[in-house]
RNA sequence: UGGGGUGUCGCCAAGUGGUAAGGCAGCGGUUUUUGGUACCGCCAUCUCGGAGGUUCGAGUCCUUCCACCCCAG
């Protein structure tokens, strides 16, 4: 069976590609290039990010592992794509004051979307898709489901929730069972370079008013009472729940509470305050079930880094959900995903349009 | 220029004769496939508005000057 792998150029992907030979695939690597901006100076140190001009240095890492693999490797231009739908959705969602988050489209719509699909029309054939992912499909009753990665504090579930029945039907995520430990270890016994590379990726590594290409706007930032702490340069500088950078003093920190579009006001308080007990979400996608009619009860996520949390779940108006939270949750951005989980499966999820 | 008060890090603020707490902000780092959170580290030393003095020793006492504030004018 022939598999393609999107391969990043770091350990994970690099160990995947290994794994999935060592179990008599037939693979063939491929890296999607993202990057149309080479005249956008990106900050000099910080690399390592997804979307950047330091793509070159990836795709030559891909490039030397498929060597070292002896399997055949592509770079799939996914440019206009990625632009159109990725960043489009970052610009706007950001210029609202929402905190959109990128992997989560990017993976749905590109990397298991335009990514296979351009493969596939520039010839390269194969039956499966993989990547490096830390999660797992399984398949019952015909229907897949997306289950955790088994590995602690590294499962990446949480960013392919928006994948679709006809997707996870034809992918391998061969790290779901692994742990980062194991993965490192692997790597550094078969000689795999990208053993020593740093592991997470910022999404872009320079500053994100580039991607923006908006001028500052002056606005206050003032507490719940509507006095006027201080000033800001734009509400898109910000996310809920932020502490850092806000550049006012005060007798305890002071966090992020709302971004308001119409007044162009950022509201910050005292941590107390950045709890809420309930978020309403939209624009789901369901895996594990098709929708719910009424309440039910589960686990959610809200962030990408934070453990399923108890919920309950129930319909709301126009195939939206309420997510009601057993515990107070800390901070819930909107534009964020939240995301279902019954255990170690992936109900769904769907984008926080609102909480309180 | 009568009376009273205050002047310690960018902001707030301990300190009451014994050799400058803390919080906020800021900076650096760890964690993290979203600029988030959390955690760790750094951050006043010819220094406590200036200048003198008392004292073994002063941010802390005295004198004086300066600045600001308040109450009467």
């Amino acid at each position: 069976m022939k598999v393609l792998i999107g391969l990043s150029g770091g350990v994970d992907s690099s160990v995947a590609a290994l794994i999935l030979k060592q179990q008599g695939y037939e693979v063939i690597g491929a890296t999607m290039s993202i990057w149309g901006k080479d005249g956008l100076a990106v900050a000099e140190g910080k690399h390592n990010a997804c979307y950047g001009p330091d793509e070159k240095e990836d795709i030559e890492s891909a490039k030397n592992l498929a060597d070292q693999l002896g399997i055949p490797y592509h770079v799939v231009d996914c440019v206009t794509k990625y632009e159109d739908i990725v960043i489009e959705n970052f610009k706007k969602e950001y210029l609202q004051g929402h905190t959109p988050n990128p992997c989560v489209w990017c993976n749905a719509l590109i990397k298991f979307g335009v990514l296979p699909e351009v493969a596939r029309l520039n010839g390269v054939e194969f039956d499966k898709f993989a990547t490096g992912h830390y999660a797992r499909v399984e398949e019952k009753d015909g229907r897949y489901l997306l289950k955790r990665g088994v590995a602690p504090h590294k499962d990446q579930s949480y960013f392919l929730y928006r994948l679709k029945q006809e997707q996870l039907k034809n992918i391998i995520l061969p790290l779901g069972t692994y742990t980062k430990d194991q993965i490192r270890a692997i790597a550094k016994e078969n000689g795999l370079q990208a053993a020593d590379k740093p592991d997470s990726q910022d999404f872009y590594g320079g500053d994100y008013n580039e991607l923006l290409g908006v001028e500052d706007k002056i606005g206050n930032i003032v507490d719940l009472n509507g006095k006027i702490l201080g000033q800001h340069k734009g509400i898109w500088n910000y996310t809920i729940g932020q502490r850092k950078g806000i550049g006012v003093s005060a007798s305890e920190p002071l966090y992020v509470l709302s971004l308001n579009k119409d007044t162009n006001e950022v509201v910050v308080g005292p941590a107390d305050k950045t709890f809420k007990k309930s978020l309403i979400a939209n624009d789901l996608n369901w895996i594990a079930i098709d929708g719910i009619t009424k309440p039910v009860k589960a686990q959610a996520k809200i962030r990408s880094t934070q453990q399923p949390t108890n919920v309950e779940i129930r319909p709301y108006a126009d195939g939206e959900v309420e997510v009601i939270f057993e515990d107070m949750q800390k901070s819930i951005a909107i534009g964020q995903s939240a995301v279902f989980y019954d255990g170690d499966t992936v109900l769904g999820g769907g984008v926080i349009k609102s909480a309180q």
